[in-house]
DNA sequence: ATGCAAATGCAAATCATTATCATTTGGAGG
DNA sequence: CCTCCAAATGATAATGATTTGCATTTGCAT
């Protein structure tokens, strides 16, 4: 499991023990294919058989995004906050409104427009947030199959 | 007041009944220069003898925001709901993460972004909601200023 | 003017998240 | 391999924004 040793090497690096917690809660974003909430990260060690508290995934999840060893987002739909790996690429989320899932995506379309702010009104840009909400691929085929079906 | 007459002709067109209660409301956001939290909006009708509930305001504010007479977003920085006025237009935030002040832009380089995300892969885009985060033009200033001091 | 659904006030509940504090543990140094 | 202590965790209470239940009030159609 080289997984583990690389996040027993990133926690050193940032100051941190290597508590078995943490490296639970690295190893769950690892294998995640989208962002997850406390809630979720929570169940997920539950069904693995991790023992832990629910305020130490809070608190571990905060003090791995302040290290930025992983990405603290937060839903405009569902007030939760969300954390996914940090793979130190600027991505946004596209978030299915039918079935909730999120996509990640790496284009921006942000450089020439905050270059534009800046000269406009003076603002300086630090960062952004966009999150941008629709109807995934498979939703959309799956409600055009049940329009047909109500014909 | 003209103002107070068109609240109540759009809360009727709405099928909501005229209550001081929402028409104050509307008021202070008709006033407003930034988006309000509900908090925000419930100081400034005591402050004006406005004698209302704290869960009054928030449910007013729902339901003017689910007709559409308001708008309601949510601030990624401060998790609180934020209000304003529904004027039509497509907008963003500019938050300054120095004097907490938002300024609200017209521009918005999504209409390409948006199409090419569905070619791509699919998404059927419904909208999304981009919050800017950065130093406004006083603080800027400011900060400046206090730099040039402290040589 | 009357009646009644809709709206409000008040208080308690909810839900995500954080704080407190006693107990445990990782890992530096011997 | 021990010792030790700052750092981390667990258990539980607290917090803060928002919602909800229910009794009372009010807008407005008739
Ligand atoms: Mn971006
Ligand atoms: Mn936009
Ligand atoms: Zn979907
Ligand atoms: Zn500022």
């Amino acid at each position: 499991m080289s997984e583990t040793l690389s996040h027993k090497e990133a926690l050193q690096h940032s100051g941190l023990k290597n508590t078995k917690q943490r490296s639970a809660i690295l190893n769950i974003l690892e294998k995640a294919t989208q962002p997850l909430n406390a809630d979720q990260i929570y169940l997920a060690l539950v069904t693995e058989k991790v023992a832990i508290n629910l305020s130490t995934v809070y608190r571990v999840l905060n003090t791995l995004a302040e290290k930025e060893l992983i990405i603290k987002t937060s839903s405009v739909s569902d007030n939760k906050a969300l954390f996914e790996r940090n793979d130190f690429k600027h991505q946004h989320h596209l978030v299915c409104v039918e079935c909730k899932e999120i996509i990640l995506v790496d284009e921006c379309p942000f450089e020439e427009y905050e270059k534009k702010l800046n000269e406009k009104i003076g603002f300086t840009i630090l960062g952004h947030q966009l999150e941008i909400y629709g109807i995934c691929d498979k939703c959309q085929k799956r409600i055009e199959e049940e329009n047909k079906r109500s014909i």
